[in-house]
DNA sequence: GCAATAGTGTCTCTTAGACAGTATGAG
DNA sequence: CTCATACTGTCTAAGAGACACTATTGC
């Protein structure tokens, strides 16, 4: 049998039946506060429960491209504004009791936008909705949601650290003030404005001026900041690392 | 219809076939080179070529428990030395044509695991070996999983700096040469061995000491060495960072 | 003895972080 | 004017890396 005959033969359903889906952990920032998207599932399983925005991966489609289209579906975002959100594999979940309708792989990905306007209405979703990260704990996820998310939040929060995705959340012009805005949210404590400017201007390729300044200042006052835009850098070096906590390393 | 006679309505064979298969990027060091575990395909599509250990994920089984089971049947290896092999899901591939047979998603996982005997006889592959990651160039992959490799190797240089896992290359009990060996051998270049030594054992949980030494000194000479174990450090603070390069930071 | 290796000491340069200080502009 | 804010200066401590040096062992 040659390698013609051979794949004329060959029968996919041979397998035991699995599905594949992408879901998005989608995050931005909005009044200073980590929000992630989330949309109330209106079918069993898990029905009336908050889940992460998702669903089967098309025929022909790549795992980004469905992620990306599950993300516009949700937000009713398209062009110039989907294409500058950043979209990268979290990790697969496949435990074998994970939906409870038959063995489902998901193929997790996660994704930094700036603020975003609410869901649009008519998507598929029964509802859809942007909430805090810290509001969480109290709802009630589908599935293995809430380890996703977990996971995903833990990836945000490293990346920070080694990349300038942190730009990712905001605008294509921005102050330091702004940028250093989102790593304290996103790592959840206050950092250091003066050395965090002097960081962040020093590390080669992570953000360059454009020249312009904010028009006013800031709301009580104070000078008006230099606006600047994303670099080059793929990558930071030196990084910028959150300071060692204990319980982090053993 | 409540969320009972949902599932008991629900029809998995409703949507596009899709197979999942795990897929194994093993490394080791043998004789101061990188090696990675292949098998030869004996059966189509990509018969005659190269590619990486791993099949289809079986129905009740974790993703990592089939990565588990994928290297334990190549390598013939179980019981206390397969535990002791790392293991981490590395990505998922799935572009739409990256198998001609049907739609596959492939779940990767990198492992790390000590100098291991030569794959076992009677495994389901035609052939397999370990062969060097420098001879890999020149041989044919199959799939995509040139790419696969690609990847899995950079993850592990960069885990090498922020994790202790360097010491799953070794034995249980390893000299802080034995240990640079490692490095050098991943990234690929030769590391100060003072500057090592001293940094090494800097970092709080790195390493432990045995209080034995090894039983003579080098091949041509030289103090007996130390023996040490693996620490309890999950994460190395401060990490062993590479010297960067600009071609990695743009 | 010779050569190779294990391990330590020391110096310099870079960076992180604490803190102080100056200039700007809204109310 | 007042005060929050944008930035800059300076000092200290820690770490990376270069280099030198001692001690120990196989041959």
């Amino acid at each position: 049998m040659n390698e013609q005959e051979y794949l004329a033969a060959y029968d996919p359903r041979a397998y035991p039946a699995v599905a594949v889906t992408v879901d998005v952990v989608a995050l931005t920032i909005r009044e200073g506060a980590l929000h992630l998207l989330l949309v109330r599932r209106g079918e069993p399983p898990f029905a009336g429960h908050w889940a992460l925005p998702g669903g089967f991966v098309h025929p022909d489609e790549d795992l980004a491209a469905g992620a990306r289209r599950e993300l516009a579906e949700e937000t009713g975002l398209g062009g110039e504004r989907l294409r500058r959100v950043h979209l990268e594999q979290l990790a697969s979940y496949g435990a074998p009791d994970r939906d409870p309708r038959m063995r489902i792989i998901s193929v997790a990905h996660l994704a930094f936008a700036p603020d975003l306007p609410d869901p649009a209405a008519g998507s598929d979703a029964d509802d859809a909705a942007w909430l805090p990260v810290t509001a969480l704990a109290s709802r009630q996820l589908a599935f293995d949601h809430a380890r996703i998310i977990d996971d995903g939040l833990d990836r945000a929060r490293s990346k920070l650290e080694y990349t300038p995705l942190a730009t990712r959340f905001l605008d294509p012009e921005f102050t330091v003030t702004e940028l250093r805005g989102v790593y304290e949210t996103v790592w959840g404590h206050p950092l250091h404005a003066g050395n965090f400017h002097r960081k962040v201007l020093s590390v080669p390729g992570f953000v360059e001026s454009t020249g312009a300044s904010t028009e006013r200042g800031g709301p009580r006052g104070g000078p008006r900041a230099k606006l600047y835009r994303a670099g080059d850098a793929q990558l930071l070096h030196p990084a910028l690392l959150r300071p060692a906590r204990e319980e982090t390393i053993r």
